[in-house]
DNA sequence: TTAAGCATGTAAGGTGTTACATGATTGA
DNA sequence: TCAATCATGTAACACCTTACATGCTTAA
């Protein structure tokens, strides 16, 4: 059967151990959510969605008057995360509209280019400082001997975003001296 | 006005010079695609929006019984470019498959985790080559004079798409090494 | 008692892709 | 003549976000 993307997450994510939905989603948006995002309003109807197709089992765990519920993989369900795992990677798309704007900015009069080069820098920047965030609680998560610690290879995701947009602040804060250097030769005719 | 996505695309070819719906599909493709991307069926009716509300105008430039209309930036349309590339980035997504798998292969067994970075690597060296191609033809222009030659600040673009991808694929090179190196820890127990 | 967080969902609207549909022109 | 490329569009469907809607529990 064909998985939607927010399927792949939901199936990874109960791979490891039951949860419920809202706990998905919090783990969505404090680990995948820099490359893999997913709302409520795409989590609760596909856990149905595979609720019924068999892959996973929802459990009563209401507290009080509290609905909740949570679910795990079927057999089915944990044959079917394995099949997506090892098949060839899928999806890969960016959408960056700080590199719109820079590609565009030699165009525009005065041009904005190392202006727009700097913001990426900016940008790269603080998505490195929140995802060492979220390295930091995970390695305390380690070493403290938590219930559930994260393992090696998602360790070496986060380790990627952190390294990635590290890069990105560095190469900007370069290519945006580079730009400056340059800047609008017309001027240097006058005066 | 509020531009749509494909409309930023749009006012931004247009303000290099007139051009038609093809020809700024093909520019697409060959050049933001990697981080912008558009299809037909968005770019049409965007350009009759963005003619109705007066941003650009099209002019008939048939060739015989084949149709074509190509399209200038109005005053309007130009002042909504400089609006756009001077307001602050807004969209940054990213959705990447590879990334995901590798995130959740350390609960699958065994573990295809450096085999799913190997194929990150790989995957970045693919895209590293095209951008390089595509690089290649862009110097061509601007030496041989060509009518348009490109301009620095989407030649910057550019060469962030090849260093990005090409350092992505050496991390994920060193990555798939380390992720060999204690692969199945509990093998070791038996023997 | 009150705010923060837990918990589940729906509705509306926008965005985007793929497949379908048609036909002209140009160069090999 | 035939394939590649130029050229413009529509239909159906999938995906995704935001806002809306509701109510419980726990700790300060």
């Amino acid at each position: 059967m064909e998985l939607s993307a927010t399927a792949k997450a939901i199936l990874g994510f109960l791979a490891a151990r039951p949860r419920s939905g809202y706990e998905i989603k919090r783990l969505v948006d404090t680990s995948t959510g820099f490359f893999w995002a997913a709302s409520y309003s795409q989590i609760y109807p596909e856990l149905k969605r595979l609720a019924e197709a068999g892959l996973i089992e929802g459990t009563d765990a209401s507290q009080g008057a509290r609905p909740r519920t949570v679910y795990k993989l079927t057999r089915k369900g944990r044959a079917a995360f394995r099949d997506w795992i090892e098949a060839p990677a899928g999806v890969y798309e960016l959408r960056d509209e700080g590199l719109l704007k820079l590609f565009f900015a030699g165009v525009a009069e005065p041009s904005p280019a190392a202006e727009v080069a700097r913001e990426k820098a900016a940008q790269g920047a603080e998505v490195a400082a929140r995802l060492r965030e979220i390295e930091a609680i995970a390695h305390a998560a380690e070493t403290n001997g938590a219930p559930h610690e994260p393992d090696r290879a998602s360790l070496t995701v986060l380790r990627f975003g952190i390294e990635l947009n590290e890069w990105t602040a560095k190469w900007f804060e370069r290519a945006a001296a580079e730009l400056d250097g340059m800047a609008t030769p017309k001027i240097e005719r006058s005066s």
